[in-house]
DNA sequence: ACAATACTTGACCATACAGTCAATAAATTT
DNA sequence: AAATTTATTGACTGTATGGTCAAGTATTGT
């Protein structure tokens, strides 16, 4: 029995009904939140029966886990490419085109995380004040002295992160609210898209007296 | 037995329990969802028995329920106090401070509102259908006056409400993320207020040609 | 004081669900 | 093709939990 984590390397079989799982366990969990998943409904997603499913995991959670940890990486991804010694005001605004090009396109991701999150991030606390917490720190660094330079306007750089954050992944994990509101016909993401582009351009324009 | 919403006036014990549950029920259904929270949970901190908590309420999803259709009322107010003839750039301002300030004196009612809607907004899709888009368009509608007239900016008066709402709420939603990622004692609710009216200045602010 | 009504809860039931196990089937190795 | 290892699942177990019930206690009205 070669369940889950041993040290021998994974199979054919092994990579493949790993990967179908964990893309049928994403689809459930942002749907429904940890506790509103069963594996059942995984298993039926996959198209496998349950004991399958713990086959190859040992447990709920430990998909569960699974998925934040590959999360985490690619969703870190957009905000190590800010480079202080670009155009500050074009890194930003392609960092904050990157975010809403991924809430977008992954949107099951970004649920997921806010499902976590939400729930006081019991299994993501530590990579949060830890990888987050120092990466923040120096883009911080980097935007503050972009503000030194006179290059962009005075703001904190930590809130204009949170702030970007909220707005991008908003699209995502409130795409039922979103489009519950706006006029029919109006596409959520391409009319964000300028609006966006636009708020964070005036935000950041240094002030003419400076 | 009067149980739950018969046609009687209420006792002074009905009115206090109630509340008291509700209460309790806010507290972890904030913090746990819905599928997360147990009766039990509500009723060990409400401190009464299980069936006592179903002697007023039908059941679990009926507390639920209460919960959101009491949330509703006191979470649109704010909009609807924008005031077409006031100062377009302050009356968002204010809009924008008083949102946030309910961000941080209501974090529960924000948190129990963002799972309501990650869930897919199960309960209160109506709502968001009906009464929210309804005043929204009508509040959009004043701020496409401004525009119009020139007195603000040409942005997106939807868009400019997803934004407020993202932002002003990701303090209360993602709590936990924004103070693991702050700098040690910087308070995040003191220091998101200035930078959130700076921000929506700098948007709202006309061009100088137009 | 007495009755009637409102309130409270321990014990219970039914179901859902995470996880196990033994037995079978499919791959893979020899 | 036999042996071995890997993969698969039906049937099962134990526990958690939403909800009921009958039997008691407090409160209110007269």
């Amino acid at each position: 029995m070669a369940r889950s984590q041993t040290t021998k390397k994974p199979t054919r079989i092994q990579r493949e009904k790993t990967r179908s799982i964990l893309e049928a366990a994403l689809d459930v969990f942002s749907d429904f939140g940890f506790r509103g998943t069963t594996i059942d409904m995984i298993a039926k997603r996959a198209g496998v029966s349950k004991p399958n499913i713990l086959y190859y995991f040992d447990s709920k959670e430990a998909i569960h886990k699974a998925l934040l940890a590959e999360l985490l990486e690619t969703w870190l991804a957009p905000l190590q490419e800010i480079d202080e010694s670009g155009d500050p005001i074009e890194e930003i605004c392609k960092y904050v085109a990157q975010k809403l090009k991924m809430a977008q396109n992954y949107p099951r991701e970004s649920k997921l995380f806010a499902y976590e999150v939400l729930q006081g991030a019991p299994h993501i606390l530590p990579e949060l004040e830890g990888d987050l917490k120092t990466l923040v720190a120096t883009k911080a660094e980097a935007i503050a002295h972009w503000v030194a330079a006179g290059k962009i306007a005075k703001i904190d750089p930590h809130h204009l992160f949170f702030s970007i954050w909220a707005t991008t992944q908003h699209y995502a994990d409130f795409d039922i609210q979103v489009r519950a509101v706006l006029p029919d016909g109006k596409d959520p993401f391409a009319t964000a898209g300028p609006f966006l582009d636009r708020m964070y351009r005036a935000l950041l324009s240094p002030d003419p007296d400076s």
